[in-house]
DNA sequence: ACCTGAACACCGTTCAAGT
DNA sequence: ACCTGAACACCGTTCAAGT
């Protein structure tokens, strides 16, 4: 019985919402999402999966719990801090930083974020938390900027985001587990592609870091000529 | 029996593997990734679903078929034609509208493209089609990037299109059928948003043609900086 | 050579029954 | 009130059997 084990140090106690969706969580940090099952979560929590369904909708709404879940821990982040920010480029910068911890923290859970189909119909759905959303339209708002172009932002900044942290995480987790991942047999053959072969170390090669950053910068220089009649604001020293 | 029908005027001959990839292509575009079953695929083809491990290796390697099928889409598009290209920025514009069209033809396939495991484990997998990335290598190196900026422009370019186009394809495709869908319970309230609900219409507001022009002429001109010791290249006059 | 029937182990989900 | 057993309809996949 492998997938047995859910808290560390927490209580046998009554299940609910929030305790099977943060078990699913940690179930697909250490497993992947692929391994995810009503049963096996269920056998994780020490139930039968069955139980579950008291607690939770099914199968496609707990995605979504574990979806909002991770993007919400952005507002439990001390290094992010939305609400005490020194202006909007400030505020960018955090949640950005604080998003790519997401990102990489939870590898296995952040596809789910891109993917997910959306909450609200008419609001493009990448990086789902309605709270965040909010949130972020009510800085750019106040900054200064036209509804029109806080939207534009939005979908900028979220877009950025999105794109940028699906492709660093992509290609994490090799050695996620002895031989679990049973390594899909390719339909193609991999010879043949001389550049591929000549540029394999500066494609591996892990910058994604320092690409980050000024990737980011330059999205933000960018998202600074939107502001009507205001002289660029002052480049911040680097953020941590 | 709802999944029958597979070529428009396609004889009912034999299968083969071009003819599986084909039909699930279709297949997903009517009715969506998550309808994809191996024995609904067998019926849209006329024959019993185990058929199909004849000449596929099973369900996942077909998924890896489907994706760089699309993508390969591509090498056929005429209005791309990237071996006549005029320099790098016509070629990397033409890839970027090409890969756009087929993102909104197959809006259903796309976030697959996003989401498969890495085809060569060293190379960060974004839009998978090696041919592809071969030859935008190959361009741009030919155009004098060194090795090193080469791989960081794919990088760049790559996570633009993944984040971009992922945005812009979710969200599309809601009346894909009568009740088909089946509105996921979702597990949280949408009241209590007054930004999100203010500026409602300026999000699902579709500027998504014009945004993609900007952000990629932003994107072209920092990939330019790269270049050693030349002047940027002149603007060209607005792709088609 | 290529497709089918039957079978296996496993899904998500429901619901009457237990405690 | 909350969990379990049994059941249902459906998965992906294998393989001996048909043609």
């Amino acid at each position: 019985m492998p997938f047995t084990g859910g808290g560390s140090g927490s209580g046998r106690s009554a299940l609910d919402q929030r305790r099977i969706i943060d078990a699913a969580v940690r179930f697909i940090d250490e497993h992947g999402l692929r391994m995810l099952t009503m049963q096996r979560l269920g056998a994780y929590l020490g139930v039968e999966g069955m139980a579950l369904y008291r607690h939770v909708p099914g199968r496609e709404a707990l995605l979504d719990g574990v979806v909002e879940s991770v993007v919400d821990e952005l507002f439990g982040d001390p290094d992010v801090h939305l609400e005490a920010h020194a202006g909007w480029v400030d505020y960018l910068q955090r949640l950005a930083h604080g998003l790519r911890r997401i990102a990489l923290a939870h590898p296995e859970v952040f596809p789910l974020v891109a993917t997910r189909p959306p909450a609200a119909p008419w609001v493009r759905p990448p990086l789902r938390s309605l709270r965040w959303i909010e949130s972020m339209l009510e800085v750019m708002t106040d900054a200064g900027f036209s509804d029109e172009n806080a939207a534009a932002v939005y979908r900028a900044f979220s877009s950025f985001l999105l794109g940028y942290l699906l492709l660093e995480v992509s290609g994490r987790g090799v050695e996620t587990g002895p031989v679990e991942e049973p390594d899909v047999t390719p339909m193609e053959d991999l010879a043949g592609y001389p550049l591929l072969q000549r540029l394999e170390p500066h494609l591996s090669v892990d910058v994604a870091a320092q690409d980050f950053e000024e990737a980011l910068e330059a999205l933000l220089d960018r998202v600074a000529l939107l502001l009507p009649r205001r002289r660029r604001p002052p480049r911040l020293t680097e953020g941590k």
